[in-house]
DNA sequence: GCATTTTTTGCTCCCGCGTGCAAAGCCGCG
DNA sequence: CGCGGCTTTGCACGCGGGAGCAAAAAATGC
């Protein structure tokens, strides 16, 4: 099959409208779903363009008009694994419903801004910031930062009038997840955070050890590592634990989330060489895919991923500006052999 | 600190030019670097662009010229850590260089030609199929698109003489792969492979097969798998050997690339209850984080990303359609202690 | 000091399409 | 056949800025 005669150029509305006889506004309409068009034109015209292989420009529809159907998505951290999931769930929930995704890396620690700020200059639609470290100054800025329509903050709680979170409700998992870790007869759990530098991290250590000091009288140890990096978290327990009289190990490691955890679990077994669960059990949270693999199988708390994409969406066709959107989901405990 | 006054709404050139008593086309040439403008005039301008919170309009400045600085990144297979350090890696170097990236994500195996369209309706200068399965069909699609003006296919050999491919030299590494497992003593290797189906698939395991059977003069077994999925290997490997007498292991299995590779150990190590390297041994190719971790001391080729990413960059700076940009580039064999 | 270059600035036209309203077409009914 | 009411189509204007050339300003030479 030869190649279309020469390059077709740029087919615009006009050259449909010429094929088909009718005006370059009426094949704005044959494209616009709920427009006021009769069906006889609508397939005129759907037909003229099939031909000449025209397709709307939305970087022109955009410029027209006040929507882009574009959004930016925020992301800082690429070690954990569970952002692959969040990008895939997000960009298939967007796609699948007309918008397109731009993906912004912020470089750096103090990246945060200038990305907004680039993301802005594409006029998108909204800005989602996913599980990224923020504070509220990069916040603001956001908010100063030209045509931000919409700030949603995505797998992360924020109190932040100025944005939307959309994330699962840590303090119902962080206590479903201490109800289990005391029903399964642990005692001296290790709480492992992730970064505690910005204003905006999950308050899941906060609240597990304060649900443990109520239960229990005392606070549980807890550790912290600098980044969501399983390599990180093995550097941190080695330390903590390598040196330590098996009488004093935690029965049982709680990470923040999976990505420190499988780094615990490493340690546990290569550094440490010590058996999980039977010596120290662990516990995380997303679910990510290989907690399931036969290495693993850590038990985790399951974010509804899939769910909170949807919502996303939603949100974004929302138009009335009053409502609250903030929407906090439930996921699940799902238990495997780690605890 | 309060909000900045109201909505300045859309701060424009004009409004620029107006207060710096400029005309609106000296605000532009101001924000072009290269473009003839006096350094006094470029500082007034920059000052009043400052106070009034302007950032040029993107999407108008790609509609006005015939470059959008935008790239569409179609991405198919989020089951591969991989693709997350190839997605780090370019949008790093793309941003840094001012060039923003859409993130498609192709929803089905039928969904590459329209969400090829899809991008190419945002006026991209350029598609990057990422590790992508795809056909020739798909890449005549891709051509027949309008506005087409670069399609990049990377991390991925392609003959197609109307792409441009940026990938590392699979025959090389596979040489240097099968001259290692060689010189270490391996003779029963097993090469499992990924998808077969499409016609642009990965030459690894051909190669390899070839290598080997010009050097002992027989063929080693060799699988593959429906996609690059751990959870896959997992279970065509288990398939393929727990009824198998122990003499008939493999001594070492090569696998297409990391995703694999961990899947095999995993499954080598918990389902086999076998040891590595001493019962079978396994080499991947990537060199994903995870071939780093205490548990997996996975032996894999790595590909020079980050110069891989910058190089995309120069493509895509480049604008001399006569040269033949396609550039393969030399990785390395990092070893661990898998094989 | 004046003509000639060279640099800097302004401007016309255009990119491709959406909004909102006015004009045209269609229908039924008296 | 004519009229009101509804649907369908056409159009002026604008979105924000770029290319390329013409006009203005500054620099240079003698």
């Amino acid at each position: 099959m030869d190649r279309p005669k020469a390059l077709p150029a740029n087919v615009t509305a006009d050259d449909v409208a010429a094929a088909a006889g009718v005006s370059r506004w009426t094949v704005t309409r044959a494209f616009k779903k709920g427009a006021s068009i009769s069906p006889a034109t609508r397939d005129k015209v759907m037909r003229a363009a099939q031909e000449l292989g025209y397709v709307p420009d939305l970087q022109a529809a955009g410029l027209a008009s006040a929507r882009s159907n574009l959004v930016a998505l925020v992301i800082d951290d690429f070690a954990n694994p569970h952002k692959l999931i969040m990008l895939e769930r997000l960009t298939r929930a967007l796609r699948s419903r007309g918008w397109d995704t731009l993906l912004v890396n912020t470089l750096d620690r103090d990246d945060t801004a200038p990305a907004l700020l680039n993301a802005s200059q594409r006029r998108v639609d909204a800005t989602i910031l996913i599980g990224i470290q923020f504070d509220d100054a990069v916040l603001s800025a956001a908010h100063g930062a030209r045509r931000f329509k919409k700030l949603i903050i995505f797998a992360r709680t924020s109190s932040n009038p100025d944005t939307i979170s959309i994330a699962v409700d840590d303090v119902a998992a962080t206590r479903e997840i201490a109800r289990y870790v005391q029903d399964r007869g642990y005692r001296k759990p290790l709480y492992l955070a992730g970064p505690r530098t910005h204003s905006a991290h999950l308050m899941r250590k906060e609240t597990f050890v304060e649900i443990w000091k109520d239960r229990f009288g005392f606070e549980p140890e807890s550790l912290s590592v600098p980044a969501y990096d399983p390599m990180l978290a093995e550097r941190i327990i080695t330390r903590a634990l390598e040196t330590r009289h098996p009488a004093d190990y935690p029965d049982i490691i709680v990470c923040e989330n999976d990505a420190l955890a499988l780094g615990v679990i490493d340690t546990i077994r290569h550094r440490l060489k010590l058996r999980i669960p039977e010596n120290i059990a662990v516990i995380g949270f997303d679910d990510v895919p290989q907690c399931e693999s036969p290495n693993y199988r850590l038990t985790s708390y399951r974010q509804p991923m899939t769910e909170m994409a949807n919502y996303l969406v939603d949100v974004l066709e929302n138009d009335d500006d009053s409502l609250n959107l903030d929407r906090m989901f439930e996921g699940q405990l799902v238990v495997r052999e780690s605890a």
